[in-house]
DNA sequence: CCTACCGATCGGTAGG
DNA sequence: CCTACCGATCGGTAGG
């Protein structure tokens, strides 16, 4: 049950923001008495908790899947990127959520990526620094930054992809995966360094 | 006094979203009473509309200013690039808004992106056609594509920089800066063919 | 997991 | 622009 309720915030909580949710609508959507919920859970404040430590804990079981994606060099950036991208194409309330919280607490969401997320991003600016001494990838990119900026594309482009392909006229929902295709191009293309040929 | 109250409401809206900002609050920050705030604007709803259409405003007012930036090849890309991000970290208020409505209202903001922003767009995508033609930009490159996810990388690097560099261990809040100078090479070099040399 | 109920706050109106 | 006030809904508790 307690499963059920975290599943029903989850959805509700990155369509609609955690304030325009009330306590009733998700307990309405499981299928049960408010009271019920909170009993489950005492508070909002902490069926909030909840869902975000539930989408965490599916992170840290996703992310080494996605980091051992691809052994060798160029491949490997492909790998990663496009299971980065899965991961919150196949569930998109994962990465408004994620966008939402960082607006709304911006101060806990730093505490929790620097506890739960540094130690996986460390490993691939590691890889990257290695790259760049194998001269594989520009030696004017820095690292961290990189990989910060390759990230916000992509919860990005999941969480407003719809959104934003208006800018160009688009009137349907579906062309988020022509941006992807070329957010994939841009990180490849500023990250190595053009092939010898 | 609609002013103030605009201005007011932009900055909460944007921190706490418009859901978890009440009206009460907003007339506490301007310093009149509830009522005289709703003989202004007449509800909330419109007092959103208001505080939309006033971003919008600023928009097209700085556009020409920022695609006029510079004249020629590969400076215009960085002009055009710090310009727009000028933009949003003049008035961090901007993005974060910008970011909280699309997740909030998309179908509103996906007529509201198509009306005022598509023509612009439109100018910027041509214009990389142009260089693609002439050899100077890459080929494979989806000039549309390409534009929103500069743009997404801009917007969300304002809106939630501070959080992302977290990611990386950083303890303070402004390593954006870095994070705004990868965002420039990333852009110019996922852009440009490498220079003849 | 339910029924019954609480004070506080919500957006909004009447009337001046 | 104010005071006074409205019904509805909010998150949460008592008690079983």
């Amino acid at each position: 049950m307690k499963d059920r309720i975290i599943q029903a915030a989850t959805r509700l909580f990155a369509d609609q923001g955690f304030a325009a949710t009330s306590v009733q609508a998700i307990a309405d959507a499981v299928g049960i008495r408010k009271p019920s919920l909170l009993y489950h859970f005492g508070s909002k404040e902490e069926l909030r908790q909840a869902v975000l430590e539930n989408m965490l804990l599916h992170w840290k079981e996703d992310l080494p899947r996605v980091l051992a994606a691809a052994q060798r060099g160029r491949d490997r950036l492909n790998a990663v990127l496009t299971a980065m991208i899965d991961f919150f194409i196949e569930e998109p309330h994962r990465a408004k959520l994620l966008v939402r919280e960082m607006l709304d607490r911006p101060d806990a969401m730093r505490k929790l990526f620097r506890k739960h997320l540094h130690p996986w991003t460390s490993l691939l600016t590691d890889y990257i620094r290695m790259g760049q001494e194998a001269g594989r990838v520009h030696l004017d990119l820095d690292p961290e930054s990189y990989v910060i900026q390759v990230v916000t594309m992509a919860v990005g482009t999941v969480a407003t992809g719809n959104v934003t392909a208006a800018m160009l006229g688009a009137t349907w929902a579906e062309p988020v995966e022509s941006q992807i295709k070329e957010l994939v191009r841009i990180a490849r293309c500023a990250l190595f360094t053009p092939r010898p040929t």
